[in-house]
DNA sequence: ATCGTATGACTGACGGGTCAGTCAGTCAAT
DNA sequence: ATTGACTGACTGACCCGTCAGTCATACGAT
């Protein structure tokens, strides 16, 4: 049993291995122009053996996906129930976390891949849509209605629309990335500086002469 | 003369044909995983013909992107110059006319191009920022400063945040062409009705009690 | 008008490099 | 001795870019 524990151990580590070298490349080139070789020497093991953890190159990047992407909504939710302070500080404080969340590096690179390639691969694009979006579309939903409820933000065509389309709020968070991803060498952006910017606008509009 | 002319428009119909196939090509399958030969057989040339008109496959692709990304945003300064009405109607007139754009076909599929595989051709990046994205900024700001002056736009927090980061404006529209690109099958999004709720939010913002 | 020559756009079979996926054999553990 | 994880050389399909050859047209000479 002891064994079986350990070899378990060690095939969950070298699946992990095969993975973060799988990121890495595939990062660096995209999809098509990835090649496994690399992926194999960057994970220190023979090809071959990426055939015995995964069934295909497609495979590969679609477990890469899955892993790493999963992971990023669960929180909120759990932090709106809890949550006591005001919905703008609620806010402020859920768009630091998904802030940190993807400009931490792994997450970042795999969200330019889903962005770049993901399309590509309708089982992926369906995964992701309900693992990740759904959940993610539901608790921006859940805070305004708390800010409604609260009296925080007004019952009004501004937050019906953002009620409409809860994408709204993580357009910015993707702004970023595909700006970055993009433009980082010519003219990069102040993350932080941004999404505070985009708070600021969201809450306060541009409107002169607005009254309650 | 005239057959001189003649020839000159022949060569220049058969680079377009030669594009409008690579489009075609490029936005089915990406960058790498592209076949000239499928370019050639669109175009109905031989595949050697391809290298007459463009060195190698690389150059197909940023001539492609360069010809159907520049003629976007010339029309805006135009248009803010003449403009009498308010901000508002300013800002949705425009607001139309880029939807408008972005629903084209071929110029979807470039964006889609760039967006995937762009950022791997440095100058394409360059070429892009400078042609496209920096007098698109520059419009955005000349739009806000004038409704400030008119009295239209608050001269506050808010409007500084949107002078700062522009991209605000466009992100709307990054957001509806990388959405659909991805969620198109699973779940369409509304292009018109959410351009619309992303005005109506920024110019009224969400923050209830507001004073002008 | 007719013929011969020059031009250059176009063709498509082919060379050669690349890379996903395979499999016969090795090795370590029990 | 047996099992199963691992190896890495190998195969073959794929596709970019080339180039020797074709052909339609232009043009000068008669």
């Amino acid at each position: 049993m002891q064994n079986l524990t350990r070899r378990a151990l060690d095939k969950a580590a070298r699946r992990a291995d095969i993975l973060a070298a799988a990121l890495t490349v595939f990062a660096a080139n995209g999809f098509a122009s990835a090649r496994l070789d690399d992926v194999a020497r960057e994970a220190g093991i023979a090809k071959g053996t990426l055939y015995l953890y995964f069934a295909d190159k497609q495979a590969l990047f679609e477990g890469l996906i899955k892993e790493n992407l999963a992971p990023i909504p669960v929180m909120a939710d759990d932090v709106i129930s809890i949550f006591e302070d005001t919905t703008e500080n609620l806010i402020r404080a859920l768009a630091g976390m998904l802030l940190a969340r993807i400009q931490t590096p792994d997450v970042r690179q795999v969200m330019q891949l889903m962005i770049a390639d993901g399309y590509r691969f309708p089982e992926l694009v369906a995964f992701h849509y309900r693992e990740v979006v759904t959940p993610g579309l539901a608790a921006i939903t859940a805070i305004v209605k708390r800010g409604i409820a609260r009296g925080e933000i007004r019952d009004t065509p501004e937050s019906a629309a953002l009620l409409r389309h809860p994408q709204m709020l993580f357009a910015p968070f993707l702004t970023i990335v595909v700006w970055n991803m993009t433009f980082h060498e010519i003219a990069p952006l102040d993350e932080h500086q941004f999404a505070e910017d985009y708070i600021t606008l969201l809450l306060g509009g541009l409107r002169a002469g607005e009254q309650a």
